[in-house]
DNA sequence: CCGATGTGCAACTCTGGGGTTGCACACAGT
DNA sequence: ACTGTGTGCAACCCCAGAGTTGCACATCGG
């Protein structure tokens, strides 16, 4: 556990993937408020064993949002907002990337919807796929 | 389709069930590219069958990623990027506020490692519950 | 009207992964 | 040394959902 950081793009897969499962988000709850959790205890919060408990651990390992410390004889597991933050940043920029595209197509249409307009001298962009 | 704006925590929620199939995060990718396309032409450009491609587009769908249109005989469909924008803010926030949450915990195990040190008249976090 | 093209619906298959149980191993406390 | 508690591993069950096929219905172009 708690490899190198891979790419953006990979942070975003497993991420989006260990994020899809309400369990995994409802243990990140639990974990981000407590601070510091076993899976043991984790799964005495939860409707699901301890197994299951250890699996969506694992999940979200991999996925780099929680990362586990041996202590004696236990596995104590914290919450790491990094991956999280990646994560919500290209969800960001993606979401302004669709914006600007939607508003280039749709200047374009508006312009081909009256092409007898006046056109002044004016370059107007030669193509939307920008 | 396209219903009223449910509470942000069911966007949230369907957008990241919706985001975790690569195939459908392909197809948005495609749809943000193309600005809008028919269901039959994106099952064209993807490695699946026409009727995926339309299961996938329900879904996405119901997350309010988009929203189909019919023009004719074809049904059009394109990216809508308020419910991913709604996501990703909800993200941020929740990575901010995990990194409050362990700077808080942080701050209150180093005080409590040593007890016996000066404790000045500045009042520190009663607990880092918050 | 007829063919071509596109959509909608339904039944079906099959793999992934969420969940469980059972047991072996590791460490702390007395 | 022995017991209690916690972890790790493996086999197993089960179902949601990703994908398919087949066919009926709608629409455009001649």
């Amino acid at each position: 556990m708690t490899e190198e950081q891979p790419g953006a793009t990979e942070v975003v897969d497993s991420v989006l993937g260990a994020l899809a499962d309400p369990t995994r988000r409802r243990l990140l709850d639990l974990l981000a408020a407590q601070g510091e959790a076993t899976a043991t205890a984790l799964a005495e919060r939860l409707p699901v064993s301890r197994q299951a408990v250890v699996k969506h651990l694992g999940v979200l390992d991999a996925a780099g949002l929680v990362s586990g410390a041996r202590v004696g004889r236990e596995v104590r597991y914290a919450v790491r907002p990094t991956a999280l933050d990646t994560t919500a940043r290209w969800m960001a920029t993606l979401a302004a990337d669709w914006d600007r595209r939607l508003a280039n197509i749709k200047r374009v249409a508006e312009a081909a919807e009256r092409p007898a307009d006046q056109e002044p001298g004016g370059r107007r962009p030669p193509a939307p796929s920008g």
